[in-house]
RNA sequence: CGGAGUGUAGCGCAGCCUGGUAGCGCACCACACUGGGGGUGUGGUGGUCGUCGGUUCAAAUCCGGCCACUCCGACCA
């Protein structure tokens, strides 16, 4: 490709609603423009990275035995009330009417979709195990999107849905699957970390989530340094504590505490700390029986934070957890939310494991503007549970016994599932299994976000000059930038040779042929931005000594290569796969 | 969905408070110079000031409705 037959759309300045650095790089490399809020155009420059995305996630699907289909962004309703997901699914399913008033929506997923092929195309258990796959745009009515294509509402996604006979076989798809996408994400370069997740509003069971890391990712991710736990922030556990509870040594007081109504206020007015009290939540049960829904009190201790989605698991609690309006906890328990506290509740208490092995601690005295000390389980407080209730934090032991745990962010690029017979079940997608008898199909589905991917690699691979491109993702995996071109006929004639020679090797070249006008600088400066990794200068200085000057983005040196020997230099420097 | 904010040229912004000729930088076009790191000069192109309505002799500016977008939070198959 000729710049001067190009798009190249760079920008000098930062586009002021960018935040992250891989949207900002996107937008001033002239890789995507925004269309609306969170729909993206792509330019030829974002497109190729893109496709070149695709096509590796392509092949390693490809290897894996998975065959690939292409399945409607549009989808009628009927699929979707029959799985159910039609009434359950928020306002992210973007529905829509046609002209003959029947219902559709715009696809954020294809698990009805397949479900349908497969129970009308496979009829028996020798078809199986079969995995399916399709890389496709897909459409969620985000609530908020935000980071350019790390969460827009339409985005590329590779999914892949398989189907089994029995567990066993899940089990080999799911681990070939993880192995898959542990190779997807080597290829292109990432320092990632596959991670126990949470398997939402999917559904099913087992389930990892695999992060690159990078600071601006959306979800925190925690991880041994002595062994191979990981686990995304929602499902990480701590070891539980091994210490016993202390003796209680101290006389239940009550204290005025006026206007202390947060941990914080509570240990600065009492000079405390705050692992030395401890902090009570107010949720609903999960008897919806009647209009007059019970509470129950979630204990934890003051330095520590609610884990949600593992306090919603609780037995009694509900789910989603909702916690009490201050109307329902004033109705109950008779003081304001900042008073609250297990002794003598009127509510059944369920302790964290840190804070049931507190002893003397600081409490709320379901008083408005009181705090107990000196206060102690059993003697003073009624446990109904200990559960483990809160998020780990830095430091806490892992759970496996080996080692301390870090936290880091990332940006989930995958996610692998099982699902089980949820959609199978509901669907009626069955096989006759060898005794001839109908069997439902058990389900696994495994997500990649293509788009995101790219967004991903930027921010992990830019400096302060823009983006510097993995090889086997650039637009381009060399620049050919002659320096005085319309002075030089030998820089022009030379320029246009390896031009020819380097294509007819395979190499994606781009030969930067703007006129005169545009200075060396910029020309440097563009493609530094666009982030292509091999840089060629032709000019007359090196010619004259029968050099080309080679330069590798990101890094701080050039080096000068023999006009003849440039091509073959390239053919291995360059990783092309 | 709650809170906050912004809409003026392709991009980044000023002008609005105190109503009266719509401006600056970048980009773009022409010419000349320059020629290994976003260069210089001269001259240009480009805007229904988000939109609808109100106040006024007069509205980018004051008032109101609507729309769009962004940020923080909640949510996220």
């Amino acid at each position: 490709m000729r710049t001067s037959k190009y798009l190249i759309a760079t920008s000098k300045e930062t586009p002021a609603d960018a935040v992250v650095i891989s949207h900002q790089l996107m937008l001033k490399a002239g890789m995507i423009r925004k269309l609306a809020s969170g729909l993206y155009n792509w330019l030829p420059t974002g497109l190729r990275v893109l496709q070149k995305v695709s096509r590796i996630v392509k092949e390693e699907m490809d290897n894996s035995g998975a065959l690939e289909v292409s399945m409607p962004v549009v989808q009628p309703a009927e699929l979707w009330e029959e799985s159910g997901r039609w009434d359950v699914m928020g306002d992210e399913l973007q529905r829509f009417k046609d002209r003959h008033d029947r219902d559709f929506c715009l696809g954020p997923t294809h698990e009805e979709v397949i479900t349908d092929i497969v129970r009308n195309e496979i009829n028996s258990y020798k078809q199986l195990p079969m995995n399916i796959y399709q890389i496709q745009t897909k459409f969620r009515d985000e609530r908020r999107p935000r980071f350019g294509v790390m969460r827009s509402r339409e985005f590329i996604m590779k999914d892949s849905y398989s189907f089994h006979l029995n567990q066993d076989s899940l089990d080999q798809t799911y681990q070939l699957m993880y192995d898959t996408y542990s190779n997807i994400f080597s290829r292109f370069g990432f320092s990632f970390r596959a991670v126990e997740a949470d398997s939402g509003n999917i559904g099913g069971n087992k389930s990892h989530e695999f992060h690159v890391l990078a600071d601006s990712g959306e979800d925190e991710i925690v991880f041994s340094d002595q062994s191979d736990y990981a686990a995304n922030l929602e499902m990480a556990s701590a070891q539980a504590p091994l210490a016993e509870r202390p003796p209680s040594s101290a006389e239940l007081a009550l204290i005025p505490t006026p206007d202390s109504r947060s941990i914080d206020d509570v240990c600065n007015f009492l000079g405390v700390k705050q692992s030395s009290t401890v902090k009570t939540l107010v949720v609903l049960s999960d008897d919806d029986e009647d209009d007059e829904q019970t509470l129950i009190a979630l204990v934890l201790r003051g330095d520590h934070q609610l884990n949600e989605i593992k306090a919603a698991k609780v037995a009694g609690v509900s789910s989603p957890l909702t916690f009490a309006t201050e109307e329902q906890i004033r109705a109950t328990i008779n003081c304001d939310p900042g008073s609250i506290g297990p002794v003598k509740a009127p509510v059944k208490v369920i302790v964290d494991r840190d804070a049931a092995i507190l002893a003397d601690f600081v409490c709320g005295a379901n008083q408005d503007g009181h705090h107990y000390s000196g206060a102690n389980w059993e003697r003073d407080a009624r446990i109904e549970s200990v559960e483990d209730l809160r998020n780990v934090e830095e430091g806490d032991a892992s759970p496996d016994g080996n080692g301390t745990l870090s936290i880091k962010r990332g940006v989930e690029v995958g996610h692998i599932f099982q699902l089980g017979n949820k959609y199978s079940a509901a669907m009626n997608a069955t096989v006759l299994d060898e005794n001839g008898k109908s069997a439902i199909m058990e389900m696994g589905c495994y997500g990649i976000g293509v788009s995101r991917i790219v967004a991903a690699a930027i921010e992990q691979c830019h400096d302060e000059k823009g983006i510097i491109w993995p090889d086997n993702i650039a637009p381009f995996h060399v620049v050919i930038i002659p320096l005085n071109a319309h002075k030089s006929e030998e820089v022009t004639a030379v320029s246009e040779s390896l031009y020819a020679q380097l294509q007819a090797i395979g190499l994606d070249v781009l030969l930067d042929d703007r006129d005169k006008k545009t200075s060396p600088g910029v020309k440097f400066a563009d493609m530094e931005l666009i982030g292509i990794p091999h840089r060629l200068v032709v000019s007359d200085r090196g010619l004259e000594n029968g050099q080309i000057e080679y330069k590798k983005r990101g890094m701080p040196d050039t080096q000068d290569v023999a006009v003849s020997d440039i091509v073959a230099f390239l053919k291995k420097t360059v990783l092309i796969d």
